[in-house]
DNA sequence: CGTGACCGGGG
DNA sequence: GTGTACGGTCACG
């Protein structure tokens, strides 16, 4: 029989022939889908026993029936293994089957005997990777016979699994789907009883639009069905015969996939999609999620929504226009359940807009997919969990696989209470240089690169180095910290090695990759998993907890950036603003060369790892003010580069929920500002705006403002004008449901606003109240921007001449 | 103003 | 397969 080289794509758990078993999902190098079953790995727990006892012998007898099942132990080693780098003895426990190891827990908890039980949380599957060094998405090699386990591919039993490269699967076979359901305008997505009446498919060389509808049409990419059932079907046949490694699209983990399951239930149709036969496996609650056994599911949603700070919301739309330079098919979306009811062609431009939302999020997937890859091999997590797990979850799944190298039992979960107690335990952030509000030209930015992760690597900080007995207090501690606690100087730390070790391969991949996308790719993944190390000691819910070392972190951080704003000042530069690890700069009277050279030297007083980088030049700043105070604001400035571009930050409350004026005018003054350096222009344009308002010259459309109703119209006490307007509607015979987006305009005229919010149809052209919206909407907006010319609102509002707007124009 | 509930995104 | 997403806004007392 030769040997069976895959990719591997997918685990499960599995119990096969009365063993506990792990099914392996992969392609073969011809192509071919494969399961190999695994049946050499015994699941194990640790017990440490009190000093001096023998519960090794007592282990071994154990035996417990549950519920007709019975339970017992397997074989035990005693071993050595290290605690927070202390040895100690521990007693390996195999059980037969993963079910029997709560059972037995459960047992031996009671004894006397025993110090602690360890590592019973540890999922089977991803110890079995950790232990045999079996990577996600590599080339695997298996000595294996044919099995008939009644799956839909290929299967065999495995007597030997090898890995020996670290070659990964380079062209997955991805597939990409999305489906449009009835929905009447407005209202809220109802899976019981509204149907889904189209799919789409996408892949390379693949388009395909099932819907159950006939119309005319010369889409050769549409194909007809009967009814919603077939429908349904066809989602399944379809998926059965492409064969995907990876499943795709947006927002599918609750969506797509639930909204299939439900309608598959009600036709009663057997979602067998899982590679081993079994459904679609969805997981509810806050994390909510959908499986696929044996196939990769990846929600661009769930990923991008985690992984990149996006503006403007994470609408698939916005999210592929901003990452991919494409949006969506321009079309009502609140039309289709109407155009569906008259069942004409008018259906057509949906087929299009449905396949165009599988092949964005085909795209996404595809540009995204190394990254997924490279974490994958790095942390050991499956595709599947690394694009839905926390970073703390990341940071600790991966230190649980170092773990296994460093010979360390991982330690517990903490218990509800300890968790409640370490949820209140806080401590004191970063330093923020708050900035004097104002504007300031030819600013420079410097950053400390990985700020944390180079302190807790220069610092030896860890879990196991922490109030070692080798060293004396005063060794090693930070600065403004209540020397309290100390780190170890002579033996590194877990942490602190495992981070160096991740910097140091970032550094090297960053130099050698600058040209290479996967490269690159590993490179931003190791920065990604190393920053969340800090965040992960100060998390409540961490195995390895350490406030203490949290809190060191920041002592650290805090003492290093003072150092830099301090010199620079010394030096004669002006520090405008600075938080946790940035310092922006005014040049003053310094010219480029002078901060280069201060960078080079601040950087040569640094010690290892760490380092203060130039991030950019700017041509000028904007800082305001904070809310009812005279300090700066924080986070909220914005600059403008040098190529003439805008950047602007923490001006967020100018978003949505405002009227289309305000948000102009906040940006196009924030701009002439920049741009101009003063603000007489911006002034004359709002002075014109407010004039335009007061005119009524200002479109009705652009003073909408768009509320979401949260509840039924009839359980609000107090009326806001979004509920008012709710009820309007409600009387005009439209449906009203909770989720739905209400928008109003305020009307001229006497009374309490929520008396004045009407409908936008119901306000003729210029019916706004044109007080409220300059001095309630447009004036709030950008007060603090004026306040820094020292303008005050009445200055604001008083009108001048206009000759100069034409020259603001050309800016 | 403070606290608690709910939302995102999908049609 | 689970807890504890997370950071903001809105409702309500």
């Amino acid at each position: 029989m030769p040997k069976l080289q895959f990719y591997l794509l997918d685990l499960r758990r599995a119990e096969i022939n009365n063993r506990q078993a792990v099914l392996l999902f992969g392609r073969t190098l011809d192509n071919n889908r494969i399961c190999i079953i695994d049946l050499s790995f015994l699941p194990y727990f640790y017990v440490v026993p009190k000093k001096g006892m023998n519960v090794q012998e007592k282990l071994e007898k154990l035996e417990v029936e549950r519920e007709n099942i019975i339970s017992k132990v397997v074989k035990t080693e005693l071993l050595k293994k290290k605690f927070y780098g202390r040895e100690i003895d521990a007693i390996k426990v195999y059980v037969p089957f993963q079910r029997d190891i709560n059972i037995i827990k459960s047992i031996i908890d009671e004894w006397e005997i025993i110090e602690g039980i360890y590592e019973s949380d540890i999922s089977y599957l991803r110890r079995y990777l950790t232990e045999k060094g079996i990577i996600i998405s590599t080339l695997l090699e298996a000595d294996a016979d044919p099995f008939n386990a009644g799956f839909k591919l290929d299967t065999f039993l495995a007597k030997s699994i090898t890995t020996n490269t670290e070659d990964s699967i380079k062209s997955p076979k991805i597939l990409a789907f999305d489906i449009e359901t009835y929905n009447p305008e407005g209202r809220k997505i109802d899976m019981k009883n509204n149907p889904i009446i189209m799919i789409s498919f996408y892949s390379e060389g693949f388009k395909k639009v099932f819907t159950w509808k006939r119309f005319k049409t010369d889409l050769e990419y549409v194909e007809f069905v009967n009814s919603e059932a077939d429908l349904i079907g066809k989602f399944f046949q379809t998926v059965g015969n492409f064969q995907p490694d990876v499943i795709t699209g947006y927002n599918t983990d609750i969506f797509d996939f639930p909204y299939i399951e439900e309608r598959a239930k009600k036709y009663k149709l057997n979602a067998k999609i899982g590679l081993d036969n079994a459904g679609i496996r969805l997981v509810k609650g806050d994390n909510a999620r959908a499986r696929i056994p044996g196939i990769v599911h990846i929600d661009n949603y769930r990923f991008i929504r985690k992984a990149i700070a996006m503006e403007g919301g994470y609408s698939l739309d916005n999210v592929a226009t901003k990452l991919l330079g494409r949006g969506k098919k321009k079309i009502n979306i609140e039309d289709l359940y109407k155009i569906w009811d008259q069942g004409n062609e008018m259906i057509e431009p949906y087929c299009e807009y449905n396949l165009v939302d599988s092949e964005i999020a085909y795209e996404l997937c595809r540009k995204f997919l190394p990254e997924i890859i490279e974490l994958t091999k790095i942390t050991g997590l499956s595709m599947d969990n690394i694009t839905r797990l926390g970073y703390s979850q990341i940071a600790e799944s991966f230190l649980i696989r170092q773990a296994n190298s460093f010979n360390e039992l991982v330690p517990n979960k903490p218990d509800k209470t300890e968790m409640a107690r370490r949820f209140l335990e806080s401590y004191k952030g970063s330093f923020v240089f708050e900035p004097k509000p104002g504007i300031y030209d030819d600013i420079v930015i410097f950053d400390f690169r990985s700020l944390y992760p180079t302190i807790i690597v220069s610092h030896n900080i860890s879990p196991d180095t922490i109030d070692c007995s080798c060293c004396d207090n005063d060794s090693n501690i930070a600065p403004d910290y209540p020397k309290e606690h100390h780190f170890c100087s002579k033996k590194k730390g877990f942490l602190s090695v495992i981070l160096e070790d991740l910097i140091t391969r970032r550094t090297r991949i960053k130099e050698i990759g600058k040209d290479n996308l996967i490269l690159k790719a590993r490179a931003e993944t190791l920065k990604l998993l190393a920053n969340s190390f800090y965040g992960y000691l100060g998390f409540y819910g961490a195995r390895w907890y350490s406030i203490e070392s949290a809190r060191v972190i920041t002592a650290w951080g805090r003492y290093y950036i003072k150092q830099v704003i301090e010199k620079a000042q010394k030096e004669g530069f002006i520090v405008i603003y600075s938080d946790t690890d940035s310092i922006f700069i005014a040049l003053a009277k310094k010219s480029e060369k002078d901060t280069l050279d201060f960078l080079i030297n601040v950087n040569e007083s640094l010690h290892g790892l760490m380092e203060l980088e130039f991030e950019g030049f700017y041509r000028r700043g904007l800082f305001v003010s904070a809310k009812e105070k005279s300090t700066g604001a924080k986070k909220k400035y914005a600059l403008l580069t040098r190529e003439g571009n805008l950047k602007i930050r923490g001006f967020e409350s100018v978003r949505t929920n405002w009227p289309e004026v305000v948000r102009k005018v906040q940006r196009t003054i924030i701009e002439g500002i920049l741009k101009t350096g003063d603000a007489e222009d911006a002034l004359l344009y709002l002075r014109n705006t407010i004039e335009q308002l007061r005119n009524k010259e200002i479109d009705n459309k652009d003073t909408i403002i768009e509320t979401t109703l949260q509840k039924n119209i009839e359980s609000y006490d107090n009326a806001a004008p979004h509920v008012v307007v709710a009820r309007a509607m409600k009387d005009k015979g439209i449906d009203i449901s909770p989720g739905m987006k209400i928008e109003y305009i305020v009307a001229e005229g006497e009374g309490r606003i929520n008396e004045r919010a009407k409908l936008p149809e119901d306000i003729k052209d210029g019916g706004y109240d044109s007080d409220y919206y300059i001095n309630n909407q447009v004036i709030p907006a950008i007060e603090k921007i004026f306040e820094l010319f020292d303008y005050k609102k009445e200055d604001l509002i008083e009108t001048k001449d206009q000759k100069k707007l034409d020259d603001f124009w050309r800016l």
